[in-house]
RNA sequence: GCCGCUGUGGCGGAACUGGCAGACGCCCGGGACUUAAAAUCCCGUGAUGCGUGAGCAUCGUACCGGUUCGAUCCCGGUCAGCGGCACCA
């Protein structure tokens, strides 16, 4: 009979979905593990052979850990509010419901086809409005805690798209989605106060067990600086604030600088001598988008503020102060104290001005370049710190300033405030009134979900305002506090709403009296294996850090972190090593691939590509290696099928063993292209020697998580009872690993020379013998003398000879 | 510029804790089967040189150097590529 895996494909997802193999229990007995892939948004174009990639590789996780005999939740759902389905659905005049629904349809039977372990009954859509009523019901608990506000702010504008991105979606200058030019401007919108829980998301990252890169870039993101804010006086009576990571260098602070939009300008206006070149450079700086200013990050512009000066609070001496668009209005104060000498921008700015530059860190050349150096200089020309180290000094002056009540320790980060407001129509309407009296005010609890309006156009209005503004009677209606007439919020909520919280959904999905019942978090406490793309590790994967947080916080979940553990894989490349697009024509659509292999053989050869962590360029040619080696393994099932049922047979006792272990430890740690390997090496041994039915079934289970349709089919050729997927993953003996003879590598003076068989565990002086009386060795050690013997037992040993003394 | 990662055959990639570099697969070459082709099976396959031949020798993990009996692995330096951040004081 030949493998015909479409038929076998078929039978067996129909199988395991009647008899619900993969639904997992809230109050099973069994330990419980929580196997979780990132939902995918799903698209018009369908599933991408690069969704594959991090699904198989958890599916082979679950399905091991259900014959380790754990209760394994490994759920799927939809990220589906967004903006590709609306633009689509305008573009067709659909609804981008009906859009939404299509896609869906498509998507599940696509990752059906692939005979994933999900759990279908715990599906959920992110447009449901039963799940975004919970959406609505988080963000109001974070408006009553003051955690979500609304701020008239120069947000980020996709000219295209018509609509405000959060600062993590502008790419380059350019929207993420679409690719065109994203603009600044003054818009008012619902922001959430992710900054407030800065320090507890890097602090708490110590304790997780994430991929060392993940929690890199996410410290780096959040961006913590410690230092100090110093007050500076000026001589128009106000006092300047600045922050610095160096209060150590204030001695050597010459000038300083605000930014063109630093509040104490429009006071200070009429002292100033220089209105008009003060106004322009203002209008200047404010015209250019943030891009721009970037751009020109080599050549420091800036104009004097002439009319009023700053005194250095340790020197006393007055110095100038600048209007500089290198420095920003929306970090630390607005404002710096320049201190040329040891900072590479107020370097570059002094010389170009001709300002004074002073050493009080000795060390460098300041003449050459800024001497930054934290760790090697000594403070000099700095009165009372003088002598000491960098850290020294930072510590003593910031003990100095605050005694004197001139400043103080702070820290910094460079994470903003999340902008939460999108003027699009596909998303979670914000469930809040605007009432005259009472400002704004959540909807009744009992009044969620609020449903979204049917509309007439989908498009953002002309004035950049949410196509929901335009439905009158939806807009109006009475303030839930006093009931005086009020307006809704017509902005919706952004893409990352619903899925910064949908793992805990999963763990109770059909609950209408909670967003998670509290057995059911308790039970499942929280995610235990979370692997995802590195493009979320600032986005998606802080935004949920977030909310679980605070979710944790106002008592609704056990834990303060939502994953335990969180591991990244690498992208699918074309053919040619290029990123695959519809522009290149590179994609590769995975029911071609089926359809021409089998599941089961793109699920190998996805999984034996490379690297998981790493890029890997999709081989047309290399997928037929897979087929070809499950055409083999199909073999070895009918040549053993009418054999009698004893135990492995003696020659393959070592390699079976030898391949239970490694499968079990490379699924552990990743690496699927070794267990898929030492597979084909355990076939090609088995085919060479012979087998036993016994081993072909041990074979069969350990291939069943890559490749479980093929294995069910041979399981039940090979009449096993049950079913594959259920039966307990196969044990191994160390005892049984154990070769009679090894093959010991011989080493002339570090230079291999030869191998010798062994019997296993020799003793060294039998092994120096062996080896000695090999004709090579012989050959090679005539006249010679041997000074020192190196031996690893079992593995190697190494003759160390010298010319003998005559 | 800063942070992180990576450099191994024609290709994708292996190599546990410093111990036989190139597992496994692809491609390619030769052979068997076949009227023929496909499929399958068997053999070969890092480079160079020597040898009719079994084989032998030398070189080889981006580059230069160090430590070591022994280095793809550890240390110092250089170069190249990828990813993230980017005037964050």
């Amino acid at each position: 009979m030949k493998y015909d895996f479409g038929t076998i494909e078929k039978k067996w997802q129909k199988i395991w979905e009647e008899k619900k193999c993969y639904a997992a229990s809230n109050t099973s007995e069994k330990q419980k593990f929580y196997a979780l892939i990132e939902f995918p948004y799903p698209s018009g174009e369908g599933l991408h052979v690069g969704h594959p990639r991090p699904y198989t590789a958890m599916d082979i996780v679950a399905r091991k850990r259900r014959m380790q005999g754990f209760n394994v939740l490994f759920p799927i759902g939809y990220d589906a509010f967004g903006l590709p389905t609306e633009n689509y659905a305008i573009k067709h005049k659909m609804h981008p419901r009906e859009v939404t629904k299509r896609n869906i349809a498509r998507f599940t039977s696509q990752l059906k086809m692939l005979g994933y372990s999900f759990d279908w009954d715990r599906v959920i859509d992110t447009t449901d409005p039963d799940y975004y009523k919970w959406t609505q019901w988080i963000f109001i608990k974070l408006f009553e805690n003051g955690l979500a506000y609304k701020a008239k702010i120069p947000v980020n504008w996709c000219t295209s798209c018509k609509c405000v991105l959060a600062n993590e979606e502008v790419v380059d200058g350019v929207c993420e989605r679409c690719g065109s030019e994203v603009v600044r401007k003054e818009k008012s919108q619902w922001m959430l106060k992710i900054t407030a829980y800065a320090e507890r998301l890097i602090n708490d990252l110590d304790g997780l067990d994430f991929i060392e890169r993940v929690k890199i870039q996410q410290k780096n993101w959040i961006g913590r600086s410690t230092g100090a804010e110093v007050d500076f006086a000026t001589t128009a009576g106000d006092t300047l604030r600045v922050f610095t990571t160096r209060p150590d260098t204030l001695f050597g602070a010459t000038y300083m600088v605000m930014s063109p939009e630093h509040a104490l300008l429009e006071k200070w206006f009429p002292l100033f001598k220089n209105k008009e070149e003060i106004s322009a450079y203002q209008e200047a700086a404010a015209r250019k988008s943030d891009f721009e200013r970037t751009e020109m990050a080599k050549d420091k512009t800036g104009v004097e503020l002439k009319g009023v000066r700053a005194i250095n609070p340790v020197t006393g001496n007055e110095i100038p102060i600048f209007i500089s668009d290198y420095v920003l209005a929306t970090y630390g104060t607005g404002a710096i104290m320049a201190v040329p000498g040891h900072d590479e921008r107020d370097w570059e700015f002094a010389k170009k001005f001709g300002l004074p530059i002073i050493e009080v860190v000795k060390g460098g050349n300041i003449e050459e370049a800024a001497f930054t150096d934290c760790q090697t200089g000594v403070m000099v020309n700095s009165g009372f710190l003088n002598g000491l180290t960098v850290e020294d000094a930072k510590l003593k002056i910031t003990e100095w300033l605050s005694g004197k009540g001139l400043g103080e320790k702070k820290v910094n980060y460079k994470l903003r405030d999340w902008v939460f407001s999108r003027q699009r129509y596909w998303g979670e309407p914000i469930p809040l009134v605007f009432c005259e009296k009472c400002g704004w005010v959540p909807i009744p609890e009992k009044e969620l979900p609020l449903l979204l309006p049917e509309v007439e156009s989908y498009e953002t209005t002309d004035n950049g305002e949410s196509p929901l503004s335009a439905m009158k009677d939806w807009v109006e209606t009475s303030c839930p506090s006093c009931g005086a007439p009020a307006k809704r919020e017509t902005d919706t909520m952004p893409q990352w709403a619903g899925s910064s919280w949908y793992f805990l959904r999963y763990m109770d999905p059909h609950n209408s009296s909670a967003l998670v019942g509290k057995e059911a978090v308790d039970y499942w406490n929280r995610v235990d294996w979370y692997n995802g793309g590195m493009e979320h590790t600032t986005l998606h994967l802080l935004y949920s850090r977030f909310w679980h947080k605070f979710l944790y916080d106002i008592g609704v979940v056990p834990t303060s972190e939502p994953y335990s553990k969180r591991t990244s894989h690498g992208m699918i490349l074309g053919e040619g090593g290029e990123k695959m697009s519809k522009s290149r024509g590179n994609v590769v659509n995975p029911n071609d691939i089926v359809d021409e292999f089998g599941a089961d053989t793109l699920r190998l050869y996805i999984m034996f590509i490379g690297d998981f962590e790493k890029a890997a360029p999709w081989s047309s040619t290399a997928v037929k290696g897979c087929k070809r080696f499950l055409d083999r393994v199909w073999n070895l099932g009918e040549r053993v099928m009418d054999s009698p049922d004893s135990g492995y047979s003696p020659e393959n006792e070592s390699a079976i063993n030898h391949t239970i272990k490694k499968v079990g430890e490379d699924i552990e740690s990743m690496k699927f292209n070794t267990a898929i390997a030492s597979l084909m090496s355990l076939v090609n041994e088995l085919s060479d020697k012979g087998c036993s039915k016994a081993d072909v079934k041990t074979l069969v289970c350990l291939l069943s998580p890559f490749a479980p349709h093929i294995a069910e089919e041979l399981w039940e050729m090979l009449g096993g009872k049950g079913l594959c997927c259920e039966q307990p993953w196969p044990s191994y003996d160390e005892s049984k690993m154990v070769d009679a003879t090894k093959v010991i590598a011989v080493q002339i003076n570090g230079k291999l020379k030869t191998t010798v068989t062994a019997p296993t565990d020799c003793a060294d002086a039998e092994l120096t013998a062996l080896a000695l009386s090999d004709e090579k060795v012989r050959r090679a050690t005539e006249g010679m003398e041997l000074s020192k013997t190196i031996i690893v037992k079992n593995k190697l040993i190494n003759l160390i000879i010298k010319p003998q003394r005559s």
